[in-house]
DNA sequence: GAATTAACTTGCATGATGATAGTGACGCGC
DNA sequence: GCGCGTCACTATCATCATGCAAGTTAATTC
């Protein structure tokens, strides 16, 4: 049975869902975060089925986070690279981390984000970048400016 | 065909994933947010599957992002309630809305982030909450401090 | 030609998915 | 008491996604 699509919605976060959303999108995505490029890189590193990883690849590549890049012509083969779209997903993945480590590990933390120059542990929080005040509801909530699903009188 | 569980995973992410990964959870959750708690909300507002709705709601309560609530005897009814737990994946969701409203929104964003006081339009940053500094690579990156994989030893 | 490597592709059985009808536990009105 | 409406699921079914594992292709090396 096909998925049902999000497409149809105008919300950002069913967008976003739209394109990372599928069962390994995002772990790949963390994964060529950490410097994974080639195929077996991914599969090794993530022990996912070879014809799942090309599904996934491919749909990052369609949706713009990975871009598909020759490394060698004889024999062609390809790497899959992360495109300024797919950078910018961090502070969603990062996010992710920081909830994981709050939430999931009764062990301590198995991963922390750090100072490259200082070894500091960073905690990372959401703010406003214009007064760096910490995003916390109250009193910051979201507002929405257009109808939440697109009538068809716009495609 | 039973998808593959991230569970021996010990990375955050992986962790995260593992409970809010599969399709329509984070959209269930981003509701929750917005106010829903009954069961024909989440069904309106999503436009998802009775059954489907059903299989996910009881994960997140299983997974304690969710609880359940008796809102009335007779009939017996339940509501769903965001946990603490589920109230601090909050910077997560407003980090993917942030990365959505840059990437896919061609004609503007449809929902935003404001201050509720003021009104001003909010720009979701992710800091250092010590230094204040931006989570930007570099200086900032990760660090293993365990296996990737939990030996299984350790079951 | 055989072996090896990397990057997929293919075939198959099983579980997930979504559409939709059905069920159960009420409460309310006639 | 019966019928209807409401809410929250449950059940059924056909289709697609999934993962396992073997296979294929385009090379290179010996």
């Amino acid at each position: 049975m096909r998925r049902k699509s999000f497409e149809g919605m105008t919300c950002p976060i069913a967008r976003s869902l739209e394109r990372v959303g599928e069962w390994w999108s995002i772990l790949i995505l963390r994964d060529a975060f950490l410097g994974a490029t080639r195929f077996e890189q991914f599969q090794k590193s993530l022990d996912i089925a070879p014809n799942m990883l090309t599904r996934r690849l491919a749909a990052l590549v369609e949706a713009g986070l990975l871009e598909r890049r020759r490394y060698s012509e004889r024999p062609p083969r390809d790497e899959y690279v992360l495109t300024e779209r797919g950078r910018d997903f961090r502070p969603v993945l990062w996010s992710l981390l920081a909830w994981g480590n709050k939430h999931f590990a009764p062990e301590g933390p198995s991963v922390v984000i750090v100072d490259g120059e200082t070894g500091a542990v960073a905690d990372p929080v959401l703010v406003d970048r214009a007064t760096g005040r910490p995003l916390t509801s109250p009193p910051f909530r979201t507002r929405r400016l257009r109808p939440a699903t697109q009538e068809t009188a716009d495609v």
